[in-house]
DNA sequence: CGAGTAATTGAACCCGCTCAACTATCGTGG
DNA sequence: CCACGATAGTTGAGCGGGTTCAATTACTCG
């Protein structure tokens, strides 16, 4: 019921084709070279700040961002980890509502903000599909709201593995964890020390294996299923 | 910094003035009523239920909704009070995702959902309106993770007090609040009691006033917008 | 192989929850 | 108009899941 599939949508938004296709590239400006320009990031470099003026619109080739909100006294809040293929700065505001930073190196494709602004009117289909994407994230959310609100540590990280399962391929048995105990805790809403005993906890009970800190084997989906979903506990 | 203003954007949207104007209605079935139907729910009524296949988009008239994703052993989450004006449905998807309730009485607007698509392919820059409202939204959402992943219960009712201020004009000083103390907690990812206990709280420390159950008098808002900022504590 | 960082584990604490009793409000019929 | 019942809200006492603080272990990368 809660399962949290990311959906594909935004990734089959190809903008590079775009651009090349409507031939707007050597309409804009002079320097071509700014649009869809391919930017890199070392792991831990801020792509842009909560606050900063929103000039591009980014789409991630490679690697692992996190997005978070922060409290005046250093208290973090995850929004999303995203990554190949996703569409950031979609929000289209003037300022960047969440800081951005690289959690692996990462490369992506810079947009100017006026560009993809102009795209969206010329292009027919394209601000729905964006609008499709944007649903997809809204859903995404709603269901993070609910872990948030009323889900036990131990459902949040089921949730999470799950979730990243999704990513890797819906089949995957073994998932890559890029982001640290940290990171995850401040996507969960939980303390770095709770998602590790938690972690700790499921191995012992069989659910998962632990190869090594950045590495999971889902070894009972369906207990996970169960577990995310709320009905751990059901008979 | 956090302050939760609820997005006019959606209520920009004349969705009734466009199947006018647009002269879709007789276009697209015989029974004309059909398109924009007024429909009425009294207080407690359900509009449409998690799982339900989407048939229709929803435009609020007045009255207060409430939307919820439940877990199988009946936690709820309530990620919105739509009220006036607000669109519901704004997903698109084929099943909805969250139930709709009425709080208090309620009329709304009907629109099929087929003709909701045929409008957005068919009026120009109608897709990038939308676009901006569910931008709007899923700013709000981002909040409220922030909100149920790392603010304190005191923190929440702040944060909450002044989203209701808002909706009833940003300077208003008297507050109603149409939902219950079940209700706000199940937004807020507390309980009935706590959301109590701190409203008791902020009376005691002349934050706030509650002349009833049902209305709320805003004393302090400087102290009210440090607290919803999580600011509450520093010097 | 050693220094620094990330992750794990342990022990005590506390914020918000649970369970329970009480109070206020409101509609309804005698 | 008041008694009554039902529902919503408030308040109290004790508990517990997750946090905090602290120490230890495991990686990672020069």
């Amino acid at each position: 019921m809660q399962v949290q599939a990311i959906s594909n949508v935004a990734a089959k938004i190809d903008l590079a084709g775009l651009a090349a296709c409507q031939g707007l590239a050597h309409r804009t400006r002079p320097q071509v070279a700014a649009i869809g320009y391919v930017q890199t990031l070392d792991a831990g470099e801020t792509l842009f700040a909560e606050g900063d003026a929103a000039a591009n619109v980014y789409q991630v080739i490679s690697g692992t961002l996190r997005l978070y909100k922060a409290l005046p006294d250093g208290r973090r809040q995850i929004v999303d980890f995203p990554s190949a293929e996703q569409v950031l700065g979609l929000s289209l505001a003037d300022q960047h509502v969440y800081t951005a930073e690289a959690i692996t190196e990462v490369t992506l494709r810079r947009y100017p903000r006026a560009w993809f602004e102009r795209l969206i009117a010329e292009v027919p289909g394209l601000a729905g599909r964006l609008l499709a994407a944007a649903r997809d994230e809204l859903r995404a959310a709603q269901d993070q709201m609910l872990l948030l609100g009323r889900k036990t540590a131990e459902e949040r990280i089921a949730s999470f593995l799950l979730m990243l399962a999704g990513r890797s391929g819906a089949l995957a048995q073994r998932v890559a964890v890029p982001m640290s105990r940290s990171d995850i805790a401040d996507y969960l809403g939980l303390t770095m020390e709770t998602v590790s005993r938690m972690f700790a906890k499921m191995k012992q009970d069989g659910v998962i294996a632990l190869p090594s800190p950045v590495r999971v084997e889902l070894r009972d989906r369906a207990r996970l299923a169960d577990l995310a979903a709320g009905a751990g506990a059901m008979h």
